[in-house]
RNA sequence: GGCGCGUUCGUCUAGCGGCCUAGGACGCUGCCCUCUCAAGGCAGAGAUCACGGGUUCAAAUCCCGUACGCGCCA
């Protein structure tokens, strides 16, 4: 019988989830659905300075956006569900203290004494000596007596692990095979916080196993930390999960994902939008390929194929451009009636709702070919609801030679034309053309200048028909009156 | 500084000793379609596989160095 797989996110709640965090969350996802298994998120809130609440909701909604869904964790910013409740490091403390205290009577960890003066002084004295900058390890010796004397002085101690140190400790890594540290090198780490707090290491150790971890997916950081961790696992008789360390993600320039490279919070992308289902597959796309270097995925597609040896080593440069390419074509793919409700609060916030004017099925069908942002779509169909405002190009079109006589002339030819629509209009404003012996596009560019402000836009004739022969006329005679 | 990881077109990548005069995708250029812009179709430019040594009949692929980048120790 084998063992059902479980992944997990582990995210602290200290900002929003970032392109990194979404991918690796993604990452696991796939991994444990692709195998039947459970997908578990965990907060990690320990550091009650920068924890706060509003990271944990924000953090939760992203998840929820990218469409990715959790079997065991938070429900809310405050409560959980699920067997191995709570999901909240914090409400987990009386858990770690436990543990804490049998490797601590097992003689597999020690009180250290040593104060933030004397570390500091430790590490400049190994830097001088061009040492590593490593704790010495005095208290690990200390004998019984010198214990009694530190803390007679009231002196405060934080806990630290006893690391081997003779032999090696190798990684098993999904992504980048064995790799290899000498135990020699490895630090004692403080594993409980003088000011009475468990450290990440251990933590994140116990919550892993206790959890019941099978794989562990986590950032390339997380990669020099594993050797101590895996030490953990072992002094506690316990058997480390198999671990897969992802990439980075890079900006543009080649430096870490920030900031300063534009959005970096998945909610932006939202904002933006980004449909979930391109971020699924483009950061999916971000480090990972299939053998045909296959491009667009369905989820099935995705969670059928999609493993951890088939991961990049190597970073990888978030491209915003391929990002959009990919939007474009999952907007185009999505049926009209979804995209109307997906453009919704897009055309809210433009004002466009409520407005008179034709339907949105009409206006947004016209131009669906060309959205790549679900904030594109007011600005390409605005000028269906509100007054023209004419662009720099098309003013140039319409104060043309003979514009505002082609303009007149069809406001007239079309004042009494019926049926107002597509290929009757097309047919009519030909024939107009060769009466007036010009050439089409002499009628056709300021005719779209007219009525939209633009010189780019949807195909002519069956926007004339949508805007309706009211409105074309209206702007047709205002046009030929200030082209004069 | 030590340790660890990485390095194939501008970008994401295929490649796991001969199929590679290196394939796909985004982007770019040109052409076609055409009432504009897109979309679509076709064609093209673009990578001495970081560099230097080996191993081998044969290396982008294996080994060893070097450089550069990144991470952890803080």
């Amino acid at each position: 019988m084998t063992t059902k797989v479980r992944t997990r996110f582990a995210p602290s709640p200290t900002g929003f989830l970032h392109i990194g965090g979404a991918r690796t969350t993604l990452y696991s996802w796939l991994f444990a659905r692709r195998h039947g298994g459970d997908f578990i998120l965990r907060i990690e809130d320990t550091d009650e300075v920068r924890s706060t609440d509003e990271s944990v909701t924000a953090i939760l909604d992203s998840i929820k956006w990218l469409g990715l869904n959790w079997d065991e964790g938070p429900i809310d910013g405050k409560s959980d569900k699920g067997p191995h409740a709570p999901y909240f490091q914090m409400k987990r403390v009386e858990i770690y203290r436990k543990y804490l205290d049998q490797l601590l009577a097992e003689g597999k960890a020690y009180r250290c004494y040593c104060t933030k003066e004397e570390l500091d002084e430790m590490r400049r004295l190994a830097q001088l000596e061009k040492r590593p900058p490593r704790y010495d390890g005095r208290c690990r010796a200390l004998s019984e007596a010198g214990r009694k004397e530190r803390e007679a002085q009231g002196k405060k101690w934080s806990i630290r692990f006893k690391m081997p140190v003779e032999g090696a400790t190798v990684v098993d890594d999904k992504i980048r095979g064995m790799v290899s540290f000498e135990n020699k090198l490895l630090q004692d780490l403080v594993i409980w916080k003088t000011t009475d707090g468990p450290t990440y290491n251990f933590c994140c150790v116990i919550d892993d196993h206790l959890m019941g971890m099978t794989h562990v997916v986590r950032g390339d950081e997380h990669l020099s930390n594993t050797p101590s961790q895996i030490q953990i696992y072992y002094a506690l008789g316990w058997q480390p999960p198999v671990f897969a360390h992802l990439s980075m993600i890079l900006g543009p320039d080649g430096s870490k994902l920030s900031k300063r490279h534009g959005a970096t919070s998945v909610l932006e992308y939202r904002d933006q939008g980004y449909l979930p289902h391109t971020m699924r597959n483009y950061l999916a796309l971000l480090g990972w390929s299939n053998a045909q270097s296959q491009q667009l995925f369905t989820d099935e597609d995705l969670i059928a194929q999609f493993d951890l040896e088939g991961c990049q080593k190597s970073p990888a440069t978030f491209d915003t451009v391929k990002l959009q390419w990919m939007n474009g074509e999952y907007i185009r793919q999505t049926p009209l009636p979804e995209l109307i409700e997906l453009a919704k609060p897009f055309l809210e916030k433009a004002g466009l709702i409520g407005l008179p004017g034709p339907s949105f099925e009409k206006t947004i069908a016209l131009e669906k070919e060309k959205f790549k942002l679900l904030s594109e779509i007011p600005t390409l169909i605005e000028f269906f609801y509100k007054p023209v405002e004419v662009t720099e190009k098309a003013a140039k079109v319409l104060s043309g030679p003979g514009a505002r006589d082609a303009l007149a002339g069809l406001a007239e030819a079309l004042k009494d034309f019926a049926p107002f629509e597509d290929k009757a209009l097309e047919a009519r404003i030909r024939q107009f053309v060769e009466e007036k012996g010009l050439k089409a596009g002499q009628v056709f560019h300021p005719l779209r200048a007219a009525v939209s402000g633009r010189t780019e836009g949807p195909t002519l004739f069956l926007m004339l028909e949508i805007m309706g022969k009211e409105t074309v006329l209206a702007r047709l005679k205002d046009a030929a009156a200030k082209a004069a």
